[in-house]
This record gives C-alpha cells, structure tokens and sequence, in this order.
DNA sequence: CAAGATTTTTTAGCCAAACTAAAATTATTC
DNA sequence: GAATAATTTTAGTTTGGCTAAAAAATCTTG
C-alpha cells in the first residue's frame, strides 16, 4: 500500500476545498484501499482517486455513498478545522450584554473554519423570559446554577442544577427564569450567536433570551 | 407571492433526502424569492425550484452557492432532527462504566435523525491519563468541578471549576485529572461515543479516556 | 535486490443529469 | 378585474460525473 500523499496532487475546488483531503485521511484513518471503498459505495476507483485529488467532484448521491462506506456524516468532508482560542478561564472571559437588566453571556466556543460547536455560560437574570422561537439548528443547556423554566412544543419542565435540555431547534422552544435569583446556564448549539458572517445570522440564530433583548 | 407548499411536490432524493424541504423553508425564513436566489447564486430560477421541490439535486458547486447566498453552512441542507427523550435530570441519569476504576459517564444529548451534538458528564476519577488521540469531529469540555490538564497540539493547560477547551478533534489531544479527587466535566463533542451507526465509531470517535479503557 | 502483486493514477471516452431560457401557470397587489 | 410578481413547466444544451482499461507507482516477499 502506497503511504504518503504528493499534496501537490490536490486542486483546490471551491465548493468543499478540503473534500478530497479528508477522504482521503478518513479512508487511511479506517486503512481502506481505493478499490475497497470503491467497491462498497459502487463507484469507480479511478472516480474515488480523482475526487482525493480534487481533479473532480462527486455528485450528493456520490458523496452521501462514500461517506456511508466511510462511516461519517456527509457534513465531515464539508468543513474545515483552523485552530484558535481554544481555551477559556472562568473569571477572565468577557462578559456580554445587549441592555440593562438582560442577561449576560460569556462566550466559550472557539473560531475555526467550519467549526460546528457554538457555546456560551449565559446568566440570566431572574423573570427574564423568552417569547417562543424556532429556527434551524440544534442545541442543548445545562444548568450550571438556578433553576429555569423551559418549554420545547409544548413540553414544559422546571430544570435545576444539572439538568439538561438536548432539542433541533426548529421545535418551537422558549424559556424562562421562574426564580427571583439569577440563573447560569451553559448552552452549545450548532449556530453562531455573535459574530456570524452576516447580520442575517443574529436575527435567525439566537439563542431566545437574545431574540427577546433586540 | 405563493404561499404554501405542496408536500406531494417534494421527490424523495436518497442523498439528502430534506435538502429541498431546507433550502425553501430557509429562502423563506429570510423573506427572498426565487429569483433572488437564483440571481445572487449564478443560478436559474426554475433550477432553484426544481431543487426545492426535489426534482433535481444541486452540484456540491451549486450547492454551496445558494448556501452562500442563504448565509448557512451546506450541512444544514443535509441534516434531519426528529426529537427524542430531551430533558435529562441530575441525580437521574444512568451512569455508565466501562471498567473498574474507570471515568463514569451520564449521557446528556438526545437522539433524533441527524443529530449532531453529543454531550456527557463525566466523573474522572485521580490520576487517571488518557492517551494521545485525533479523530475527526469537534468537541469541547467544560469543567464542573474539580481541575484537570488537557494538552492539545503539545498546548498544556490546567483547567479549573468554569475554565473550558473547544478545538478540532483532529488536532492531537489527551488529558488527565492530576488531582487526589474526582474531577466533573461536561463533554459536547460532535461526534456519538456509544451506541453509534456502526462499532466502527467506538473505536475511532470516543473522547479520550473511553479510548483509553479500552 | 528483483519479481510479482497490489494500489493508485491516467486516459479517453459516454451519457445522464445539472442547468438553461422562455413560456405557461399561479399567486399577489392595487 | 387587470397588472405585476413569483413559481412551475418544458424542451432542450452541455458539461462534468463517472466509467473501463491501460499505465504507472508503490508495496510485499523471497
């Protein structure tokens, strides 16, 4: 089995710059040959070289049987890692907060091409509540602190300390803090809250409290 | 404008099998009509509607046009949530183990069709060491309680009650409780660690200390 | 090290589907 | 109801997704 790969080889597509790469890694990673990988996803091996070196582009049917044969969602070969910030201290992140008597956030998630992962510890202040939203995406909080009040189509539960909410966030979903002392919260989710590539993002992916703030 | 969709008009396609479904809800989400679409992404108006309406799928080069223009990732397009089992308790969660004197874990993350984010507290015991590991994916730790030293990329840090680390799972990583007590984390990575499509994810996306159990 | 086996790349295509422009239909607005 | 806007349909074109087979590169084994 030939080793090591010419990274010369590779053209970079526009569309998913490091497509071929990361097949091509994932398919070392599970030591599969060409041929092998070819034969499940019933493709070519000619067609799988040509997509590791970016000289083409599978179709989303191609793409979706090779990621199946390579037993990873099809998303893996359309992002990009970087790396950056990675860590956070407690105390020395920065504290944000849109208006007087919202809640307050500090951001934990890091930036890197593609990154998928959004998290921030969000405090929120008590009787804050959030109107009901949907939106694409999915996303979970733990309550790190308090108690809140969280309701997800319909579905209302109390969540204290350590209890967790995992939903798609296209369910319609609001919250609130029931309490009369402030609540800390960690949420992650699959969208970008700040700082998005575009203004479109804050008015679709926030997080409830947010939405209720602007 | 027109309003409503006829659900009947949207072919199943194998390979993405909501993308249409997506595509229009989100062009709808921001207000824009077809052609606008179509426009912004070099694309024609009856392409785009064909794409919507399932009759045809999009070149990953199309794809990530009108991902573009639609100011999402082109995963978005090809993911499902459904909803399953979503609040999770403190206190009442099963706690796994895989081995005596082992990490304990307590799955937070629901299932549904294509869900992306996992999540787990986990209790690492004393000195327990996880070797040296990269997957793909992408993951993040927050600290409950107690301090660990995570070292990703040769970076070493200690992490404290609050602190947290977010990176690429690609990017060499290991880490372990250096303390005489029981450390508590909370994990959210992107990829499953039990009870996964296959058992070929067990042994190439398990967090770290899984790994080493094993 | 050489021979054989295996794996990958290259080449020369085919053809289906990605995509078009324009007409027809439907929906919205005034 | 008429005009306008938005969407769907239709009848194509073209190009790139994908192939089989040959050539080249790499690996394995004695």
């Amino acid at each position: 089995m030939p080793t090591g790969v010419a990274p010369t080889d590779v053209a970079p597509s526009g569309a998913a710059p490091d497509l071929g790469v990361r097949l091509r890694a994932r398919r070392r990673e599970l030591q599969l040959t060409l041929q092998t990988v070819a034969d499940r996803a019933g493709l070519s091996v000619g067609f799988i070289s040509q997509i590791e070196r970016g000289i083409t582009q599978p179709s989303l049917a191609s793409l979706a049987s090779v990621a199946q044969v390579l037993d990873v969602p099809m998303a893996h070969f359309l992002s990009q890692p970087g790396g950056e910030q990675r860590f956070t201290v407690a105390g020395e992140r920065p504290v944000y907060r849109i208006s007087e008597g919202a809640s307050q956030f500090e951001r934990l998630s890091s930036e890197f091409a593609g990154n998928t992962l959004h998290s921030l510890v969000i405090h929120e202040p008590p009787g804050h509540r959030i109107a009901p939203i949907r939106h694409a995406g999915e996303e979970m909080v733990f309550v790190l602190d308090g108690e809140i009040t969280v309701e997800v189509e319909g579905e209302q539960r109390v969540l204290r300390r350590g209890d967790s909410v995992h939903h798609p966030s296209d369910q319609v979903h609001s919250s609130w803090n029931h309490t009369d002392t402030e609540a800390t919260l960690l949420w992650v989710g699959t969208f970008d809250v700040f700082g998005g590539p575009s203004e479109t993002d804050l008015s679709d992916g926030v997080p409830t409290d947010t939405r209720r703030d602007t």
